[in-house]
DNA sequence: TAGCCCATGTAATGAGTTACATGATTCA
DNA sequence: TGAATCATGTAACTCATTACATGGGCTA
């Protein structure tokens, strides 16, 4: 249901093709959305069907000819009583998260081999970012106008790169906590074998590699910094 | 693809029901994955028909009988496999982030609210975390017992609370932003029809209330700190 | 000459949400 | 007595992804 506002949105601005919509999906508007060609023509000719956008055919030297939507007034009533509806509860999904948060199954080499390739995964969408808002920048400035929209969209790409950034510390500081902690995953050939008797681990029988708590107290402690309320503790 | 490997990463540790799964989806994995009942039942189906789990049907007092899972070998082998498979790309959706993209299309004062709520709902999501992190901190220290598992997944609660506590941050920052670039929205009561014209604005028309980008300067490289490459200018 | 960019789609499949259906117990 | 929790599902629908289809122009 988000789609169709990501496509008004954008319209509510600039007239655009199927096309180039799907590009400005993959530029800025990668920060908070992503989506195929092949759900933008469906959903367009469906808004078009609805009368919330309508669509002129121009055709274009030594290139296809291309189908240029435009919003139309019904189209911005909607768009702005989705704007002023009460904003949505976050939902949650991240597949990398979700990897880590089993990979005790694996062995540590592999966890660190995954922490490090996600950082990267990470710091290059970073650099597509920053590389934007350099653009938009100098172009602000050259141009020496300020609008709500160009406010507004360089707030959302400073979230952006905020959470990139954050990602990628959060790896950096994950990859040191399992290193300090790399005894937990027991020798690495062993990983398969200890994988097969973990289902009896639910017993409170303690799991081979495990270790006493005091012993990597102080590398815990470090690592959530502030996060953690530990009362009773003299430090 | 991503949900029937959250189920098995589970039973990787614990035998459980499809109700008791729904229940760490909305607890601890609420972090980074979110899931329905109506999903959970079929899925559980699926993977039993392939034989990455087994049932046995628990009969309980005062209470309607449990069906219990248990993770196969062969579903240990596909959880491990999918966990030493390349970390994907990460598919951002954040349907909060796109519509701020969009509030040049709706007054300031809305504008300021939204933020506002939006704020509200991602501190109850920390306030929920910390109560989560803070009795599992507790657990662990009573039990003076250390596991790979209790390390992954307490890195990933870090994660969600450092995540929740930057939006927060950038929920306050942006709403002092556009306070004092309130201007730029003009009287509320004209939104409406900004909108209607908005249309011409591809076309390099200013928009009513643009400002020159100078005025409002020095606030925008304050709320972007170290985040933009500022070259050219003497500060 | 192979592969990418432009440009628009359809078809099949998979993932996810909302509504509906059932029924016992427990708590206010 | 009504609502919430426990417990398992089906059906209808919407949303999203992958594969398929077509075809001209440009570049290495």
């Amino acid at each position: 249901m988000s789609l169709r506002y990501g496509i008004l949105g954008f319209l509510s601005k600039w007239e655009a093709s199927g096309y180039d919509i799907k590009r400005e999906f993959d530029d800025v508007m990668s920060v908070f959305w992503h989506s195929h060609l092949s759900q933008i023509y469906p959903e367009l000719n469906k808004l078009e069907k609805e009368e919330l956008i309508s669509s002129e055919l121009v055709p274009q030297a030594g290139k296809p000819d291309k189908k240029v939507y435009t919003i139309t007034r019904k189209g911005r009533e909607w768009l702005m009583n989705w704007l002023l509806a009460p904003p949505e509860a976050p939902k949650m999904k991240d597949v990398f998260l979700m990897q880590t948060f089993f990979m005790d199954n694996i062995p540590v080499g592999e966890v660190l081999l995954k922490l490090q390739m996600y950082k990267k995964e990470r710091q290059q969408r970073l650099d597509k970012m920053r590389e934007i808002i350099q653009i938009r920048w100098e172009s602000i400035k050259e141009r020496n106008v300020m609008k709500a929209r160009i406010l507004m969209s360089t707030a959302v790409l400073k979230r952006g790169m905020e959470q990139e950034i954050q990602y990628i510390k959060w790896c950096e500081e994950t990859i040191r906590l399992v290193e300090a902690c790399k005894n937990l995953w027991g020798k690495e050939e062993a990983a398969q074998t200890q994988n097969t008797y973990a289902e009896t681990e639910h017993a409170e029988v303690p799991f081979p590699t495990a270790v006493s708590f005091s012993e990597v107290e102080d590398i815990f402690l470090e690592y959530f910094g502030d996060l953690i309320d530990d009362k009773g503790r003299n430090r």
